[in-house]
DNA sequence: TCAGACATGTAATAAGTTACATGATTAG
DNA sequence: CTAATCATGTAACTTATTACATGTCTGA
């Protein structure tokens, strides 16, 4: 499910224009998507191309046409295709976590900071996640509802986390010296730790 | 964060070969980081090239020779460099909570078998990261040991939520119609709802 | 007066994935 | 006999990010 698709399926649920899907993925999809406009203009392009939605040019006086998109039945068909068929992925990369995996070789305060600053990202999600679930979005559908509070149940578990264990990272300087190297081969003539 | 710099800060643990830095990727850092010979091999021969590490070839029989990388003092000043300055972010791509976004489209005999498998794998990630911190590695420093336990709570937060609220996705397709379109400018001539 | 919303797009760049290419040994 | 482990690499491809390019209107 690339950039490409979502924006076809997000336009099941009525027209609209780049910058409004744009505006999608910054609420609804944010805590698990996310789509530039460089991403999201070719993809409409492409879809377009391809006959799965239509676009039409409204004229607007010193900012450029608004090109409202509308899916076609055939563009609903693939979608419900892709649905039905795709092997969806679930993808974490987390320079964050990779970072911490070296805790030992981080400065005791600035190690600190870098928890503090993910707490504070993650409060932050909690707070957006659950103003969609809530208030700001009476209408959304209950897939938008379940996804919303997904995030802000990762989030708080994530954060809860954090603050019962990270004291387990205080002084680990002073074990800095890990007996590593564990080769898969054992015809190493080297010295195994070069710390 | 990228493979290259990660597989530079693996180095300051140990020589190893680009074998050995794989079998680390899949265990210790599988939840969050993936990293295949595609991208390990070209990222050893980088590092090799700037000075940051050195590597000796052992030659075997019928296996090419292996390579193993031991880390410079540059390339640890490096990666200390890193670890003191960047700003690590934390990325989530999930083609899973994506579709599930479209729950209404979907049948509810697929949604129930996404949501399954979803929760086989958390249950899988779970036991994973509990095997790391407890049995199989007595020897892994503090980060690798809070990073493990992050992932086991993460991924228990996830399943319990799913258990939780699956309901709420249940006979969803009821309610499949939602007025959206919402458009960012109010001179849309065309209906609001296209299902 | 200055930031932010509105509105689209291209091009260069970066980064990683996948497939291909090769081949012995070992455990089930 | 078959799959997995060990061991390295290249090349094509896909995808998304970032920077650039332009310009108005509105509210604080």
């Amino acid at each position: 499910m690339d950039v490409r698709t979502l924006c076809l399926g997000l336009l099941c649920y009525g027209e609209a224009c780049g910058y409004d899907l744009k505006k999608r993925f910054e609420t609804d999809l944010r805590h698990f998507y996310t789509a530039g406009f460089g991403s999201i203009y070719p993809a409409l392009a492409e879809l377009a191309d391809a006959g799965l939605v239509n676009c039409r040019a409204f004229p607007q006086e010193g900012k450029p046409d608004r090109k409202v998109y509308r899916i076609t039945e055939a563009g609903r068909q693939e979608f419900l295709r892709v649905l039905r068929t795709a092997n969806p992925q679930h993808k974490l990369r987390s320079e964050f976590l990779a970072t911490v995996y070296f805790a030992e070789l981080i400065e005791p305060e600035r190690l600190r900071s870098l928890l503090d600053e993910r707490l504070q990202q993650l409060r932050e999600a909690v707070a957006q996640a659950e103003a969609l679930t809530n208030e700001r979005e009476p209408d959304a559908g209950p897939g938008a509802r379940f996804v919303a509070g997904f995030g802000a149940a990762v989030a708080k578990a994530a954060a809860e986390y954090i603050n019962a264990n990270r004291h387990l990272l205080d002084r680990a300087q002073r074990r800095s010296r890990r007996a590593t190297g564990k080769s898969s081969s054992p015809d190493r003539t080297q010295a195994e730790s070069l710390i």
